[in-house]
This record gives structure tokens, C-alpha cells and sequence, in this order.
DNA sequence: GCTGAATTTGAAAACGCTTTCAAAAAAGGT
DNA sequence: ACCTTTTTTGAAAGCGTTTTCAAATTCAGC
């Protein structure tokens, strides 16, 4: 298949020195005479030479890659974080290796063990249900950078932004706008950053002193489907709101699309504010009002922290936070 | 660091068989003696044990890796592939590994290096930049799959869709819903798929006899901006047109916004088609009529041949094709 | 020039697994 | 039972690196 593998052995030969040599100016990990160094080099030139991955590994211990376990690939905000790390790792030696846990624990722990089985230098997990105490154990045996999360006796491994802070400030703004029936569609139930955004929402509602109101907050579960029906319930109940906080952008799709199929007007009728800033909602009739996460930079900033982690060197955390953008979804009232 | 690492060696120990028998307990590569077998399993199990990826690759020449060269991760025609591969592969051995070429050819020429470097079992291309060339040049040092492209001399490598047709169609239907001032804006010019679209829809065009008419189309890159900035410059020239066809749906957002400024009812005043079908299509309000690729379906059926090309079996790549998906973006005319 | 210290080098032993090869065991024929 | 064939097993030789260790070389200082 291969016309021929070359290892160092060969690079060795035809420079004359020893593998041991082609090995410490493959790594540069001891000093060696420059003349010998220069005939390596050469040698390796003009032999195209690739150093085998899997000896390297199986010798050194190191994998020059980075597990990655993600959740739910095609979804905006995880792609954008993907993006930063990614980008981030390019030019490094090191290769992202991703594992998809889809939002289901028992994946995110299978694809960990086959991360680990392929002894990589260390685990980015973004997001996800991951068990508080698994993630300590996996702690203890690789390096471990959390984005999207914050995890209990993890606070220096990981990265995250307020969402509650987010959503309260999102709130705030609809409250500041004139709003006071102000209806939230939420994430996932049981998700983390979904409760935190809740929490957000009522806690500006209660700041401001508004009377809040139970059935204004309907479930939802981050996507469009659950958005259109979200409105549709609070439709059918006949509650009345001026306002709509959701806990994603694509929530925020579905109550527009909604609310255009029963002739309410955005944002004349219903102000909405959505969560994420995905790219599309810039273009939403009209463009969507939105909390933005800095994404591909938290992204940027695992990668980083992870390389230093790997080299054992210090690294310090930048924090982040989410701010509001605003668009034209949002409408004043009197 | 770690508490203690189990080989193989341990297993033999603990079963009381020597290292070849549990690697051929593991590998399934030689009969063995259901007792023996079982004692194996057995020792692996409570050992925990999880061999040695690199050592594995080294000895056996195998890395039970699959490279993946991916344009733009975070497109959602891409992702939608990609999570069709990644599901595919799960449960399988095999774990992806992706590089990502953000459409300059050389990043993907340095990624193809970076897999090759890997000893990846097998790389499916998506899309890009990659000469033909060099496709067939890597077809020679690995297994490869190509997915959404179509390259010369690598028929039976590739998976793709009638792009050029997909075109036709949508247009044709635009045309008999009685649009005749049909607008067209691009994608990026150079790029294949592009090319193809613009030229379906020229020759549905061509086969109604409606004149061709160069203003009417104007030159996008695929993303939201160009669909916006696509129709102001339509709108500048006051070319007048009753439908667009647009190359992504991305473009679609962009134009449907631009539309909505001017107070340009769609499908009212004019209809709308995009290409793609991503998620957040169905709930542009209106919800937009568009073309669907079967990307998840691509990219399972690119897992499923590569992982039939690395075990040397005989694989069929499925044709696939687009379809139309009809929602509310297209009215008729009288 | 010598001596001892410091630097550079090569030989060889891992790393954890697969695989070849020959020996051992089992099976089959007669 | 005995010899032949087939199946199952273990020992050992890689796979291509890194790394340890000791030998060889170079460098200072006198």
C-alpha cells in the first residue's frame, strides 16, 4: 500500500548518528552538535519523514491530542465553541478528537472511556450531564478543562458565564422597556443553565417588584418546536403578555413563527428576546433581540488553558460574560 | 499520575493464559477455548481493563481512527453530515477525527497531513477545496471516501447529490407556479456546487423559454450578508422579479430581511426558495419553501462505506438525491 | 598536557500490543 | 492404541519511538 515506511532508523543511517539522536532534534530535548543536527534535518527533508504517531504515544506516553466530549454537534452554541477550540488548536501539534455524548449521561461516560482509552493528553467536556463526581474522577487521571459548565470543586478548570446574571439582565432590560407581563419559555427542565436563566427571570420580576405569575413561564426544551408550542399554550390559556423571554434563540423562532401564524406582530404587539445570538437570529424578521454568549472565544480560552495545563505551566482563566445585543424584536411601551 | 495501568500482560496473569491468548480473546482473530475465553473476559472485566490504543496501532498497524477533512464546521449543511457520520459510528470501534480546512486548500492539504501522520484508518473528504489531484493521490496511501463533491476519476468514492438538478427543479417549480422575473443570487462563484445550482436554474429557465436575463442574477457567497446585500442591489437597480431563488437558505434569511425592510410581502409580493433546508428554515416566517439535501444521510452512508472499505468488504455507495420541500415562502401567480 | 567536570552520544531497554512460528493438545482414521 | 491431521496455545520477535545509563568526547583550569 505504503511505498515505504520510513522511521528514524532510516534518518539515523543516512545521517550518520545514532536513533537516539534523531529522536532528541525530533524533540529537542538535549542539546546536540549543530553539524549532526543540520544532517538530521536534511536527512528527514529529503526523506519526507513522518514521525509514526503510534510509537510516539506507545514510548512517550503522550497522544498530542485532546478529547473533546461534546453535546449534540449541530447545535449553534456548541458548534461556536467547537470553532474557537478548534481554531485554537490549529498549528499546535495537538489534534481535537471529539466524542458526541448527545445530552445522554450514559453516552458522555462511554465516549470519556474511549477518550481515555486512547490516552489522550487531556479532556475538554462541554456542557452536559456528566456526573459532578465523575468529572472530579476524571480530574484525577487527565487534564480537565470544563466549558459551558460549572461544576461543584472544579472552579479552576472551568469556564463558564453567568446565565442567571444573563437572563436577569435580559429581564431587567423588558422591565426597563415598559414590559410587565413578561412571559419565559425555558430550557430543558432539569438543565443547569435552563434553571439559572428561570432564575434569572424571576429574580428581575421580583426585583422590580412585578406580581410574578406561574403560568406566564412555560417549559420548553431549547429548540423551535418547543417554542412554537410554548406560545401557542400561553395563547390558548389566554394569558396576556407584551413580552417574551426565551431560554434559546431557536425557542425565540418557534414564538415568532407562532405568533406571525396568529397575526401578533413583533414587536408592536409582543417584544421578544431570545438567548444565544445564534448567526441566523441577526436576520430574523424582525432581527431578534438576544442575550449573546461569547462562544468561540470560551472556546478559544479551553483550548488555551489546556495546552498550558498539558505543558504543566501555569494558566489563569479569563471570565466571561454574556451581554445583551440589541435589535429591533424588543418594542418600548407606555 | 494514573493509579496503575493494566496491560494485557495483567489479564494473561489473572486468567492464567499467556498475552497472545487474550489478545486473541480481544482481536476474535483465532479460536480459543470457550473455558480460557470466558476466564479472559472475565479478568478484563473486573480489571477494568481498556488496551492500549497506540500499542495497538504500532503492533497491528491499525488505528481504529477515522480522519475526517471537514469544510467549516459550524455550517449546518456540514454539521448535518457530520452527525450523520458520527452516529454511524458510535458503537462502532472506530472514532473520528476531524480537521477542519475553512475552505483554503492549503489548511486542507496540511490537514490531510496531520491524518496521514495519525496512520488513520481511512479519510472521508467533505466538500473543499482539495485538488482533484491530490484526492487521487490520497486514495492511493489510504481509504477515501468523498462526501458532497464530485471528483474526476473518484466515481466510486463519492457521495453526492445532483446539485445542477436540484436547481433545475426548484426553479421549474417556481416557473409553473407562474413566476417569470425569477431573481437568482449564488454562491460562492467559484465553488462547485455553486456553479451547478446557477446553472440549473439557467436552464429551467432556458427550457420554458423565459428569457435569461444576467441582471436578475447577482453574485452571494453563501451566507446571510450576501442575501441581504444580494437584494438591495437587485431592489438599487429596480430590476423588477416575483421570486428568488437562492442558492443556500442562509442567503434566503438575508434576502427575506432585506425584503421585509422594504415592506416586500413574501410569498405576496415575492416568493421565495432556498437550498439546504436547515433547521431554523421551517420557522422563517414565513416558513421557507427550500431544498432539502439528505446530509445526515450522506454522511451514514460515508461512515458505512468507509468502515466497509477498511475491513476490504464490497460496499455500494446509495445515490441520493434532493427534494423540494414545500412550505409557505411561494405563492402562485395569475 | 593532565585531570576532573560537563557535555554529547550510542546501546539497549522499555512502551503494550499483534503475529509468526513451532510446540502441545485434541481429534480422526484405521 | 497408534499415527496423522487439525486445532489451540505459548514464546518470542517485532512495531517505531523515547529514555535511561553508561561510555565517549569535549572543555576548563591549572
Amino acid at each position: 500500500m505504503t511505498p515505504k515506511k520510513i522511521t528514524i532508523q532510516d534518518i539515523a543511517e543516512s545521517a550518520n548518528v545514532s536513533k537516539s539522536t534523531v529522536s532528541r532534534v525530533l524533540n529537542d530535548t538535549t542539546p546536540v552538535n549543530d553539524q549532526k543536527r543540520e544532517a538530521v534535518l536534511a536527512a528527514m527533508k529529503a526523506l519526507n519523514f513522518q514521525p509514526n504517531l503510534f510509537a510516539r504515544g506507545l514510548a512517550g506516553g503522550r497522544s498530542m491530542t485532546i478529547g473533546i466530549l461534546t453535546q449534540n454537534i449541530g447545535s449553534p452554541f456548541y458548534d461556536a465553541v467547537n470553532q474557537g477550540l478548534i481554531k485554537s488548536l490549529v498549528g499546535t501539534n495537538y489534534s481535537p478528537i471529539f466524542v458526541d455524548g448527545q445530552w445522554q449521561e450514559d453516552l458522555g461516560e462511554s465516549g470519556l472511556r474511549v477518550l481515555l482509552g486512547r490516552q489522550v493528553d487531556g479532556v475538554i467536556v462541554m456542557g452536559g450531564h456528566t456526573s459532578a463526581e465523575s468529572l472530579n474522577d476524571l480530574q484525577q487521571r487527565t487534564n480537565l478543562i470544563v466549558v459551558a459548565r460549572e461544576v461543584d470543586g472544579l472552579d479552576d478548570k472551568c469556564i463558564f458565564i453567568d446565565n442567571e446574571r444573563a437572563a436577569y439582565d435580559a429581564t431587567k432590560y423588558l422591565i426597563e422597556c415598559g414590559h410587565e407581563k413578561i412571559a419565559h419559555i425555558t430550557g430543558i427542565p432539569t438543565q443547569q443553565d435552563a434553571i439559572r436563566r428561570h432564575r434569572g427571570y424571576k429574580q428581575a420580576l421580583l426585583d422590580a417588584e412585578i406580581q410574578f405569575d406561574d403560568e406566564l413561564v412555560v417549559e420548553g426544551s431549547f429548540d423551535s418546536r418547543s417554542g412554537l408550542i410554548g406560545v401557542e399554550s400561553l395563547l390558548a390559556n389566554k394569558k396576556q403578555f407584551t413580552a417574551l423571554f426565551c431560554a434559546s434563540d431557536a425557542i425565540a423562532y418557534g414564538a415568532r413563527l407562532a405568533l406571525y401564524r396568529r397575526g401578533i406582530r413583533v414587536p408592536e404587539d409582543v417584544s421578544l428576546v431570545g438567548f444565544d445570538d445564534q448567526p441566523e437570529s441577526s436576520f430574523m424578521t424582525p432581527p431578534l433581540t438576544t442575550v449573546r454568549q461569547p462562544a468561540e472565544e470560551m472556546g478559544q480560552a479551553a483550548a488555551t488553558a489546556m495546552l498550558k495545563l498539558i505543558e504543566k505551566k501555569p494558566y489563569e482563566l479569563p471570565s466571561f460574560q454574556a451581554n445583551l445585543v440589541f435589535r429591533e424584536s424588543v418594542a418600548r411601551r407606555f
